[in-house]
DNA sequence: ATAATTTGACCACT
DNA sequence: AGTGGTCAAATTAT
């Protein structure tokens, strides 16, 4: 059959990048297949718990993610090639739009990602952002600002995130990320958000039994941000029909609860608090692949019970 | 000189 | 029509 080195040679890097990702994740969803059929897989519960399996899930969905990445990239380049060859400037790689106000704005608008709101006592997450735009929100004190990654034009990295200083705690920032990271940014330092207890998720409830919870770091992360997260909420934007201030509410309240409840293991410096909670939103259902912040899928099952049969 | 931010306009959604 | 997300020229920072 085709091996990617027997595509034609007309295919761009990307488009070969994009065919190996595709590869590894089938690579990556046979293993998986296996491990499925294999008993030892499953403990005495009868649940998936191999920490492997895990890790396969993983890797397919960062397939499709890098991919998906790589191939939107791959279309900017191409229209604003096309584009060139036939008379107009390009946009897109290119500088700026040189005046031509009347075709300005031909974006689409909210792409079919996931989303996490963080609460946080700083922007700061340990990736490069780049700010494109500021808001003044409706009943809201402090106005929202708008990032995008870095790498968008490099790497076709499609994250973003919106941050918004809460009302209430004043030192607090709501922020939300939109989209996974795809760029291989490999200077970023910790992640934001990390779940160290499984038991806290589908409850949507703090769950800090343990006040000497130890940071835990990623494979080589760094130490300088110790995130600690102690709460992560599930929730479907299209069921949510409170409106910004009522979420602002429950917030406050979820961080007073939190306040109250034994975040003193927080070692930050002075005014440096670490990530309190974390709201889980998906725009699409059925697609637990968000492992950014180290957030483990498999462990919703405790609650959500996921289905292998994708349902739609 | 280049990169990042600011800011008003444009546009998608509801 | 109102609100919020994105664009891009102008401005500021490095």
């Amino acid at each position: 059959m085709a091996s990617v080195s027997a595509w034609p040679e007309r295919l761009s890097g990307k488009q070969k990048r994009a065919i190996e990702e595709l590869v590894a994740g089938q690579e990556y969803a046979n293993q998986l297949q296996i491990l499925f059929c294999n008993p030892s897989s499953f403990q005495e519960t009868g649940r998936l718990s191999s920490p492997k399996i895990e890790e396969l899930i993983h890797k397919i969905l960062r397939s499709f993610d890098q991919t998906l990445a790589v191939l939107s990239s791959v279309e900017s380049a191409e229209v604003s090639q096309s584009q060139t060859a036939s008379n107009e400037d390009s946009s897109i790689g290119g500088r700026r739009r040189p005046a031509s106000k009347e075709k300005r704005g031909c974006y689409k608008r909210k792409r079919t990602a996931q989303a996490w709101t963080v609460v946080s006592a700083t922007m700061e997450d340990g990736h490069a952002w780049r700010k494109y735009g500021q808001k003044e929100i409706l009943n809201s004190e402090h106005p929202r600002s708008y990032f995008r990654c870095t790498r968008k034009y490099d790497q076709g990295c499609l994250a973003t995130k919106q941050v918004q200083r809460m009302e209430v705690g004043s030192q607090m920032y709501r922020t939300t990320y939109i989209g996974t990271h795809t760029c291989t940014n490999h200077s970023f330092k910790a992640p934001p958000l990390i779940i160290t207890d499984s038991e806290c998720w589908g409850t949507a409830t703090v769950n800090i039994s343990d006040s000497s919870i130890p940071i835990k770091q990623h494979h080589d992360g760094q130490s300088d941000l110790s995130p600690t997260s102690v709460a992560v909420k599930q929730e479907t934007k299209e069921e949510t029909p409170t409106t910004p201030s009522d979420l602002t509410d429950l917030d406050s309240v979820m961080w007073k609860d939190l306040m109250g409840d034994g975040l003193e293991y927080c070692s930050e410096p002075a005014g440096m608090v670490p990530n309190v909670y974390a709201s889980c939103t998906e725009m699409r259902s059925g697609n637990f692949e968000e492992l950014e912040f180290g957030i483990k899928p498999m462990e919703f099952e405790n609650d959500f019970e996921i289905e292998f049969d994708d349902s739609e």
